[in-house]
DNA sequence: TGGAAACCCTGAAGTCACTCGAAGGTCAAG
DNA sequence: CTTGACCTTCGAGTGACTTCAGGGTTTCCA
C-alpha cells in the first residue's frame, strides 16, 4: 500500500488533515513525512494512508507536543514492550508539562482579574498601572515570580 | 535621580530583577530600556529605578504579554483617562486570551489522561500508539481539533 | 606578583514551528 | 485564449529569546 492509492494533491490533503499545504511541505522538510510520489507534473500526492499521519501530527501538535515528541511517538512499535514505556514516559512528561502550565495559567487569570479590578472606569486616576509597578517594588527578587517566563515550549 | 543612584553591574541586575543579563541586553535593543550609563570599562549600570523596570517588564511577561503590549502599558500615563482605558483594554484582551488557552489546555490534560489510562505498564501490548492512530483516523475533518495549533503567542 | 576564575563586551547565528512572499509552472472552465 | 485556481521552489521573516565566538576587565587567592 504505498502509490496504488495516493491520489490526493496537497490542497485536498490539507483539507482532509485540517494542516495548510504550507505546513505540509515544512513537516515534509523536517523529516516527519517521507516524501511520497508525485505526478507527471511534480505536484506531491498523498494517499490515505499518509493523510492519516498528517492527522496523526496534527492531533499530536494540538496536544502541544513538539515536533520531536511526534517524532518519536511515530517511530514507536506498537508490539515493543520498550516502546510502549517510550510512549508512557513521552506522555508522563507530555501531562507533567501541561499541568504546570495550567498551574501558572490559573494563577496568571487571578492576578490580572485582580489588576483589572482596581480600574472602575469612573475616570478617577487609572491605579492599574499604578499597581503594576507596587507590585513589580513588591516582588521580593526570586528566581521565578510564579508564571515562569516560559523556557519550555508553549 | 538618574546616575547618581546607578550602581548595579549587569548580573547584578540580573540577580535583582530575576531577567537573565543575556535577556537585559535584548531588551535594550528593543527599546524596551533606554540605554542607560556605563562605567569607565563601558560596564552597563543600572540604578534601583532601572532594575525596577525590569521587574515591571518580568512581571509583564510572566502575565505572558507580549513585548510590545509592555511596551504600550509603560508608556501610559497614570492620570490620563485615555491611558487608563488603554490598560484597561490591554487588561481585557490579556484576560481573554489566558482563559481560552486555559480551556484548551484543560481539553488537554483530559485528552492526554485518557490516552495514558490506556497503557496499565503490564507489558501487554500498547494501546496508546493504537489509541492515536484511531483518534487520527475517528477525526472527522474539522479545521482545528480542539486545541488550536496555535496562531496566537504562547 | 601571578595567574585563574568570574565577570563584562559585541555581533552574529541558532532555536521552534511556522508563515509569507516572489517568481514561476500547470490545468480546467468559459 | 484568457482567467483564475491550483501547484512548484527558495528564501526571508516572526517572537522572544539563547548560544557562541572572540575578545577585554576585575577580583580573589596563593
Amino acid at each position: 500500500m504505498s502509490d496504488t492509492t495516493a491520489c490526493h494533491r496537497i490542497g485536498e490533503a490539507a483539507r482532509l488533515s485540517g494542516v495548510t499545504a504550507a505546513n505540509i511541505r515544512y513537516y515534509e522538510k523536517e523529516g516527519l513525512l517521507t516524501p511520497g510520489g508525485r505526478g507527471s507534473n511534480s505536484y506531491r500526492l498523498y494517499s490515505a494512508a499518509e493523510v492519516h499521519r498528517l492527522r496523526f501530527i496534527r492531533l499530536c501538535r494540538a496536544m502541544d507536543m513538539s515536533l520531536d515528541e511526534v517524532r518519536t511517538l511515530m517511530g514507536l512499535d506498537l508490539g515493543s514492550k520498550a516502546d510502549c514505556d517510550a510512549a508512557c514516559e513521552t506522555l508522563d512528561g507530555h501531562l507533567e508539562h501541561v499541568r504546570a502550565r495550567l498551574r501558572e495559567l490559573q494563577a496568571l487569570e487571578h492576578d490580572l482579574l485582580d489588576l483589572r479590578n482596581r480600574c472602575d472606569g469612573s475616570g478617577g486616576h487609572c491605579r492599574i498601572i499604578e499597581a503594576l509597578h507596587a507590585q513589580a517594588d513588591a516582588q521580593p527578587r526570586g528566581p521565578a515570580p510564579r508564571a515562569s517566563p516560559k523556557k519550555h515550549h508553549v
